[in-house]
DNA sequence: TATTGTTATACTCTATAACTATA
DNA sequence: TATAGTTATAGAGTATAACAATA
């Protein structure tokens, strides 16, 4: 009890995601560096998988500015797991597509989300985890934040 | 559906948090720098309403590095907020306590942080509301992150 | 020698603003 | 003029390593 009526900070939801938050983005880290990914392409790679976007269209749908995106699209171009192309209509635009590196890159990301949900939702009962899930998922969308929809 | 199994790397909790923590941080960030506080501040600030300890007692229960609690507790001392004094008995310890200014801002966070917390969970009914929050502070218990043990 | 606190330094992540090339 | 992309720069935030004082 840390305050006259037992409330406190580290108590509070607000509080503990913004801990677990980076406690993920950790996990996501280790298991993805050794092909040179790190924690912020893994949202970007996820986006490119329904289909060729603009840089801007991405930079607002991640929530991020548009420089952010061009130095994330150079690092996984050096990967080979994106190629960008000028649109010949508007050539302003670079269109940015998957490769077949990418997918396959993609895929490994999703593989090690499920495995680090495996490890935070270790203590929870079955029935606690599903009700987690949309929980989370029902915040996430709510607050407008990036998630997939299904 | 992103892949052939409908799984997506912005479909697991772990991905979500990894957005919603800084979300939550960012609303403590907004709500606190009109009194000088930043989010860091905020567990620092509830660790050292259970009582004086030293620097590296607080490094460690924070998850952050010596140097880090150091740069916190130089500007909690600028705002008046907490108060350094060499341990008579051990010349090398740094006793740190809040004073009457510190309370009140700890105070301050604990309203601040209930707040961003009704944000969040807007879109639950009060029984999903429940099971969420404790299912995230056993997430987080499990885990090992700094929260309040009540 | 080991430990507490401190400083100096570097690295990551992100944002802002200025620039280019197109439209 | 406005827009898509890019570059340059600066600001948080953190970590590592070297250091001083004390044990």
């Amino acid at each position: 009890m840390a305050n006259k009526r037992g409330l406190a900070t580290t108590g509070s939801v607000a509080f503990q995601a913004s801990q677990l938050g980076p406690w993920a983005a950790r996990q996501f880290a280790e298991r993805i560096a050794s092909v040179g990914l790190r924690p912020r392409h893994v949202a970007l790679l996820e986006m490119l998988r329904g289909g060729a976007r603009s840089q801007l269209d991405l930079a607002k749908a991640l929530g991020v500015t548009a420089s952010v995106v061009v130095d994330m699209l150079d690092e996984l171009e050096r990967l080979g797991a994106v190629a960008r192309a000028r649109s010949a209509v508007d050539r302003r635009r670079q269109g940015v597509e998957l490769t077949a590196r990418g997918r396959s890159l993609a895929d490994s990301c999703v593989a090690i989300s499920y495995q680090i949900d495996e490890v935070m939702l270790a203590h929870l009962r079955p029935a606690e985890r599903r009700q987690f899930q949309a929980a989370m998922r029902a915040i996430a969308q709510g607050l407008g934040l990036p998630c997939s929809e299904s």
